[in-house]
DNA sequence: GTGAAAGCGCTAACAC
DNA sequence: GTGTTAGCGCTTTCAC
């Protein structure tokens, strides 16, 4: 490994002038500058990251900690995360937590032992204890897509009412009545409010909240899978399901081709995140889209604010969904 | 921040004592052990890492350099990594290049500035110059899903030729004659190996390989669905089709039922990787399964070894694929 | 079984 | 415009 003194050797200067061409920090002679330079060309210098941070008390690494990377939504809040940290040159250290607490906090004292500038927290099972005793510390912080009850922190997430209410409103239009959702996860989850936009756009357009068709799925496959089989069960099955998520989406679609049915023609279908693979269900899925690459992109954004200024104020940020329109959703063929 | 000098302080006993405690490096009478921990826990003492592994001169850090961690095909080899690293205590700098040669460059180099223990590369656009350069400054290193030509560095990748030879028999066993093949990438690629295990099985099978069935895809949705409708202009349309991942298959599906075929009665499709999506396709696809996670494993596996002894042996291990049976597979209608 | 002290590679305050 | 020096928090040799 070649050191600064190394270069200050060769260059025939001190170390401190070496220092300072590299971090452009005082007037060096062009003179000196121009043999650092060179210097540091032929013994293909590369700065120590590690001393430096040690003497400067502070790190361009942040910690991600995310369920599980594998899963598409995730990983695509984790590429806009990654890329605006790079150009801002921090470097990423990838947690999976896979939603387990224990897990979270091991994580979260291996990032604090690596002294990360600070810690975004993707989703699941993030706890609000963990989350206080960070705050107590004095780490700077920002949760993604998952509100923490009762406690103040940088927070960046989906408003999931309102791509509720895009979807019902959606079938709405559409003519159909008797209109399903899938829900998954539990009461503070984001499918809750997604559900609650939902039910109030039914109320607002004068339709009965039916609970018969509001099934609880828990956002795998299978589980909108089961849920349309029951559905299509019932004496007055629905024309139509609002699934939480993508993936439930397809389990409904497939279910209904078991069943012989038609999306859209017998059965529409809207699904949540627009993730890749909604583009490639047979038919297209129609779905409402969260911005996904921009969710890490902020949250980056609010988390630089907080590692410049422990004391800024905290913001919690939502962002709108849009509806994307493919080609699982029609007017029901009978409308009653 | 509390450092060392402060729970020593606190249990009244020396530095060196505590360092001696923590990394169990030396005998210290049960006292003095005592009060050090009752002191650590009292003051949440965290160890610094970055002076650590200044003063080690070594971290538990590694690089992991991806083409896109949003691609599920990666998404779960670095699970695989990720998984192992944490278990053996490494944690992982998350690095996307988008296959961008600039980008990988300016990633190692960071990742060499933080003292990384070692950097796995991620198939794409692996430069045989830059893979040169790090095997040179003695950097341990993993390449995976890549041969990297005129080199020898450790490697792991799958058996992608037995997984053509796996696909293509599958469908010749099922009475298929005319079965078309959509490639993707370079002369390189690992699907290239793939294509070679399909002719390969033809003329063992004494079929004859026709050209005009052999299509150039880029690994991409459209590029599958393209293939299927110029394939099924053709004068003899082929019965069944090889496709080199999953997600032109899945646009091969896509296409045939746009025509009014269904799959598999009038077209069988195989596909290649077995990401998650394969499951959820209408109908499930039958694909050839890549271990992604296996390969992860094996990766760190073999990027230990380099770290504990950079003199080790080269190894360059394969993996074995599996044939998944799903539904879109079956006889062809007419055995002609 | 314990403590003192040197030093990892770097930066920054302080001289000149 | 340049050099000397202290010290970031830790480990480890050396001395007792």
């Amino acid at each position: 490994m070649t050191t600064i003194k190394d270069v200050a050797n060769r260059a025939g200067v001190s170390i401190s002038t070496v220092s300072h061409v590299i971090n452009n920090s005082r007037a060096v002679s062009e003179e000196s500058r121009q043999r650092v330079e060179e210097a540091m060309a032929e013994l293909d210098y590369q700065p120590n990251t590690l001393a430096r941070s040690l003497r400067r008390q502070q790190t361009q690494s942040i910690g991600m900690i995310v369920p599980d990377i594998a899963n598409p939504f995730f990983a695509e809040i984790a590429r806009g995360i990654e890329d605006s940290s790079f150009q801002q040159n921090y470097s990423i250290i990838l947690c999976n937590s896979e939603g387990d607490l224990e897990k979270q906090v091991a994580y979260t004292n291996l990032l604090i032992q690596n002294q990360v500038a600070g810690i975004v927290f993707v989703a699941a099972g993030v706890s609000t204890e963990l989350v206080e005793d960070l705050q107590h510390r004095e780490v700077p912080l920002v949760v993604v897509d998952r509100a923490v009850p009762r406690v103040e922190v940088n927070s960046v997430m989906t408003n999931h009412n309102q791509g509720g209410r895009l979807a019902t409103q959606h079938l709405i239009d559409l003519g159909h009545r008797r209109i399903a959702c899938i829900s998954a996860g539990s009461g503070l989850s984001p499918s809750a409010d997604r559900v609650t936009g939902y039910m109030e756009t039914l109320w607002e357009n004068n339709m009965p909240v039916n609970k018969k068709l509001i099934m609880h799925g828990d956002f795998q496959y299978e589980s909108g899978y089961k849920a349309v089989h029951t559905l299509l069960d019932l004496p007055e099955p629905p024309t139509a399901v609002f699934a939480c998520n993508d993936l439930m989406a397809v389990g409904c679609i497939s279910a209904a081709a078991e069943r012989g049915l038609r999306v859209p023609q017998d059965l529409s279908v809207v699904g949540f995140d627009n993730v890749r693979l909604a583009s490639f269900t047979n038919p297209p899925l129609t779905t409402v889209s969260q911005p996904m690459r921009q969710i890490g992109t902020l949250a980056l954004e609010l988390l630089m604010e907080r590692i410049n200024d422990i004391d800024s104020p905290v913001r919690i940020e939502q962002l709108d969904t849009e509806l994307v329109v493919r080609r699982t959703t029609a007017a029901p063929r009978h409308t009653d």
